[in-house]
DNA sequence: CCAAAAGTGTTATGCTTACACCCATGC
DNA sequence: GCATGGGTGTAAGCATAACACTTTTGG
């Protein structure tokens, strides 16, 4: 493997002996609010796909890392930061892009409850829309997203099963049932009350918080998460 | 995001409005043979990292997609061809190759003992050696591509304890006592004899030839996998 | 007092683990 | 006949899975 030369005109245009793919990262970013497991969706707003919508994302800069450029991406588009990000993978297909060869490596990210009803989720620094979308009704999406998002419901499955990631969905406090109304939503089954209880309690990652939410029926205990719960989860990435 | 216009000049140089970082493919071939777990290296003839090893690998051509571009690296450097492929992870930090921005997209393969012998390995289409290492006594590697075998080993022993694709760096026939050699080479642990027959054959994906490896002493049964072995990507649920 | 959600234990089953001896062959 | 690796069963402990009723509140 040989580098290619490379020189810069002073009309700003980048020259190469070879020609160059682009390289995009996209973000599949997950909340729960409202009962509903919702994606964050940007709507075009030129060609291809005018008017479509497609999962957040832009350009590679030189200088960043993967994780800087979705990072970036996520905020300057939606206005979302401070949220747990991972790689989910990387799309190549040459022809997923009408206007080249453009390779895209997708993130994965999840928001809480609290951080994602504080967004004014409406277009961040250019003129897109941006929405949550159930994930379970899905408009018809730009590119490969599709697909793209499917495989990140999969690692989201997994990851609930696997991990006790799925509380960075929720808001700071939750009761067990709200936890377990996550869970069933998202593997799309129903789960036992006791064994749920029991199993979560027992990873030890749960608090008290000593309050309780009141409603229209007997009172439930409000949990948090334990600082612990995510430092051990992120000992368990399975993705650096 | 917008497109940045391209255009080609006589010279077969390529413009672009916009600096791109190259795009390579980088491939974590692993076998066992000898009674070692192996992975494949090529020494570089050139600089950077003159005469070091590295990770056979180059860049991705416009119009082929990523695991493509793998499995075309492997045979043009290696002569290795029919391998299981799957992407692993992509490096992206702006520092980690000396010449520029260079995104590497990592593939994880795994090689049968057979082919491996059969391999006359000493270099491809370019004057480059290529070697077998041992996985746990390896020489310096060239650009970060020490961290990404270790990352590459950790996926292979997930990949062994949850799923059957072990199988995949074995000889077409083989023993039980040779198959557990492999798991206690790769896990790095003694296994006991009895549990771990009872595991792999409950797991219904071996089947006996009928033939016998006759040797020093008692002869053993030889078994191969079933093609059903390698869809077997276990699942255990954590919720009922 | 009724509706609705919160909360709580026990039992059967299956899987995992630990463990020691006989068998077949070559030399 | 002995050295070497091949091959086999069982019991205890643990985690999982199935299952129904009582409690607390608001209206």
């Amino acid at each position: 493997m040989t580098m290619q030369s490379q020189r810069m005109t002073p009309m700003q245009q980048y020259i190469y002996n070879h020609p160059r793919p682009s390289v995009t990262v996209d973000v599949v970013l997950f909340t729960y609010t409202k009962s509903e497991l919702r994606t964050l969706l940007i709507q075009r707003g030129g060609p291809p796909y005018t008017d479509q919508w497609a999962l957040p994302g832009g350009f590679v800069h030189m200088e960043e890392g993967l994780e800087e450029a979705a990072a970036r991406e996520l905020l300057e588009e939606t206005g979302v930061g401070d949220v747990y990000l991972e790689q989910l993978y990387t799309f190549g297909d040459p022809q997923r892009d009408p206007r080249g060869r453009v390779i895209t490596v997708v993130y994965f990210a999840l928001l809480s409850a609290d951080q994602a009803e504080r967004l004014a989720v409406t277009g961040g620094d250019d003129a897109q829309a941006a929405a949550w979308w159930n994930v379970y009704d899905l408009p018809h999406l730009a590119f490969d997203h599709q697909p793209i998002l499917e495989y990140a419901l999969q690692r989201l499955r997994w990851k609930l099963e696997w991990t006790a990631l799925g509380f960075l969905l929720l808001p700071a406090q939750f009761t067990l049932s709200e936890l377990q109304a996550v869970y069933e939503t998202i593997l799309k089954e129903a789960l036992d009350k006791r064994n749920f209880r029991r199993k979560i309690l027992a990873a030890d990652i749960l608090e008290e918080t000593g309050s309780y939410r009141e409603g229209d029926h007997r009172p439930a205990k409000l949990y948090r998460f334990t600082a612990k719960a995510i430092e051990l989860e992120q000992a368990r990435r399975r993705f650096p």
